[in-house]
RNA sequence: CGGGGCGUAGCGCAGCCUGGUUAGCGCGACUGCUUUGGGAGCAGUAGGCCGCAGGUUCGAAUCCUGCCGCCCCGACCA
């Protein structure tokens, strides 16, 4: 391509809107321009790094023999009411009606359209185990987007279904994909981890996130430095620390007026926030739960909604709290509690010979409250972790933690949405069973801006092979007959030869192009300007290592292509 | 949704507090000449409903009210 002809808008600084590496890297080289908030135009540049993407992962998706197909952007509202989520995606599904009133919603995802497709289309399990992907347009209304096509609302997606017609094939479907997923983004260059994660309300039982390791990416992840084992930390399995029995004290009740934090009980009565219980009243899909941590802990939820078997887990409300619970925001206690409330609570409590909570009035807290002896609950895993705690998979270990992007994510999703959907197939018996199924998504536009958080410096881009827009930029220098002469056969020549050259061709002076080359980041850059021209020699940069060399005309092609073409796809 | 910030030329910003000529600066764009191995120099040109609407005032980019948009922190998130 040559750059006289191409759009590729670089600027030289970053629009201030842009926080994070990529944002900032996309909108200056040109890849980019936002429309509105989570809405982007690709330009051209920015589009052939997103094919490479597509491209990667589709042939990775056909290896696995998995089958493309497209589904619409717009979906009937009626399909998310027969899998009952219509009432339960919230604001992030974007619904709107058509000219007939009708409802209809932006594809947020198509667990809905692809189950109905498979309930006419899939008749007998000899037709499976079958997979069915699509590389397509999503839109989800996010709360906050931000950080260009990291967390956009309109966003390209590769997702795929997988079905079977018992769980164990499901699973064996499953780790299939975990195995085409390892693929895709090794042969991306990223360096990531599969980390088990939460299914959240999308159902099921088995997942797992593929996180681009990143010091700006928006998710913790726990690596246990002993075993391996690595979790997004909302799921991170904890070693249960020892319990400690019932120490022998008296329980006080203490004035604690418009205390209801438990930073400020610390501070009123001299403790430390590990000596509390600290109560969290939920409603588990309408049922109260009462969860105790101890007071320097978090609650997990999606470990307690886990834990739970629920749906739909959220804060109580004021009101559910004195209903429900019988108590007062900010001075819950465990103690004494009605009957058929639900009491929950870390392993980090059961260490606790005692501790101080609320005394289920307002402006009043107790000390000395010990489990078995004044409050019963069942104990179980639903905290978070912190830095250095216990690896509870190998029972040894401590968990360090890291920041990933997560690019990918797998789950088992079993019968949730056939049998919502009523989408079977006769089995061995003649008997229609459920659909077991597995969904499986890729984020197309945030692997490639994972690959520049990872890969850049403070000039710009460092593209590795296998996503560079453009694999040679080539710079003329000068724009003498000659040179120009020169640098046209050498653009003709690197195309005969097959590889993908961005040709700087403008009237441009050397810095200009210079900075633009390293801000793009093409893997090679290959300048010719009048010096050269006299040497007879061309100068080749690797961008990655900063490598410089000239070399004979005559040996560039056999060069670039000795060392471009195996790096296209690192697996081969 | 809660808290905060910002909307002035394509981009980055000043001016606003303390209202008053023709709204500036840097970069970019366009034209010409010079320059050509690290984001050039000179000369010239174009480009603004100062986010939108209402209000106060003799007079509003500037003060007030409402709305819209964008960004940040948090909550949220297959």
């Amino acid at each position: 391509m040559r750059a006289s002809r191409f759009l590729a808008p670089t600027l030289k600084e970053a629009p201030q809107a842009a926080v994070v590496q990529s944002h900032q890297l996309m909108l200056r080289t040109g890849m980019i321009r936002q429309v509105a908030a989570g809405i982007y135009n690709v330009l051209p540049l920015g589009l052939r790094t997103l094919r490479k993407v597509e491209t990667i992962v589709r042939e990775e998706m056909n290896r696995a023999e998995a089958l493309e197909l497209t589904m619409p952007v717009v979906i009937p509202g009626q399909l998310w009411q027969e899998s009952g989520r219509w009432d339960y995606y919230g604001a992030e599904l974007l619904r709107f009606t058509d000219r007939k009133q009708g409802d209809f919603c932006l594809g947020p995802t198509h667990e809905e359209v692809i189950t109905s497709l498979a309930a006419s289309e899939i008749k007998s399990y000899r037709q499976l185990p079958m997979n069915l992907y699509q590389i397509q347009t999503k839109f989800r209304d996010e709360v906050r987007p931000r950080f260009g096509l990291m967390r956009g609302r309109e966003f390209v997606m590769k997702d795929a279904y997988s079905f079977d017609k018992n769980a164990d094939d499901a699973q064996a479907s499953y780790w299939r994909m975990h195995e085409a997923y390892t693929r895709i983004f090794k042969r991306c260059g990223l360096d990531f981890r599969a980390v088990e994660a939460d299914t959240g309300n999308i159902g099921g039982s088995l997942s797992h996130e593929f996180q681009v390791i990143a010091d700006s990416g928006e998710d913790a992840i726990a690596v246990c430095e002993r075993c391996g084992y690595a979790a997004n930390v909302e799921k991170a399995e904890l070693r249960a620390s020892e319990t400690q029995v019932c120490a022998d004290v008296s329980i006080d009740e203490h004035l604690t007026p418009e205390k209801g934090s438990i930073e400020s009980v610390c501070q009123h009565l001299g403790i430390e926030a590990k000596a509390m219980i600290k109560c969290v009243a939920m409603m588990g899909d309408g049922e109260p739960v009462l969860a105790l941590v101890r007071g320097d802990h978090d609650l997990s939820e999606p470990k307690l909604r886990a834990l739970l078997g629920v749906d739909l887990l959220v804060p109580a409300t004021e009101q559910e709290i004195a209903d429900r619970f019988d108590s007062v925001p900010g001075f819950i206690g465990p103690q004494g509690r009605p009957a058929d409330l639900q009491i929950v609570a870390d392993h980090g409590v059961a260490a606790m010979g005692h501790g101080v909570t609320g005394a289920n009035r307002k402006d009043y807290h107790v000390s000395g409250l010990c489990h078995g002896r004044d409050f019963d609950a069942q104990f179980a895993d639903v905290r978070q972790p912190v830095e250095s705690d216990g690896c509870g998979r190998c029972g040894s270990g401590r968990f360090r933690f890291r920041r990933g992007i997560e690019v990918g994510h797998i789950f088992y999703l079993g019968t949730k949405y056939s049998e919502a959907m009523n989408a079977t197939v006769l089995d061995e018996n003649g008997k229609a069973v459920p659909l077991e199924m597995g969904c499986y998504g890729i984020g197309i536009g945030r692997t490639a801006a994972a690959a520049i958080e990872q890969s850049h410096d403070h000039q710009g881009i460092v593209w590795p092979v296998p996503l560079a827009p453009f694999e040679v930029h080539l710079l003329r220098l000068g724009k003498e007959a000659e040179v120009s002469e020169r640098c046209d056969a050498l653009y003709e020549s690197l195309l005969a030869g097959g590889l993908e050259v961005l040709y700087d061709d403008r009237n441009e002076r050397p810095g200009f192009k210079f900075k633009d080359a390293e801000l793009i980041g093409c893997p090679w850059r290959v300048a010719l300007g009048r010096r050269g021209l006299e040497a007879g020699q061309v100068e080749v940069v690797n961008r990655s290592t900063g490598e410089r060399s000239d070399m004979d005309f005559g040996d560039l092609v056999s060069f670039l292509c000795g060392e471009i073409l195996p790096a296209r796809n690192p697996l081969l």
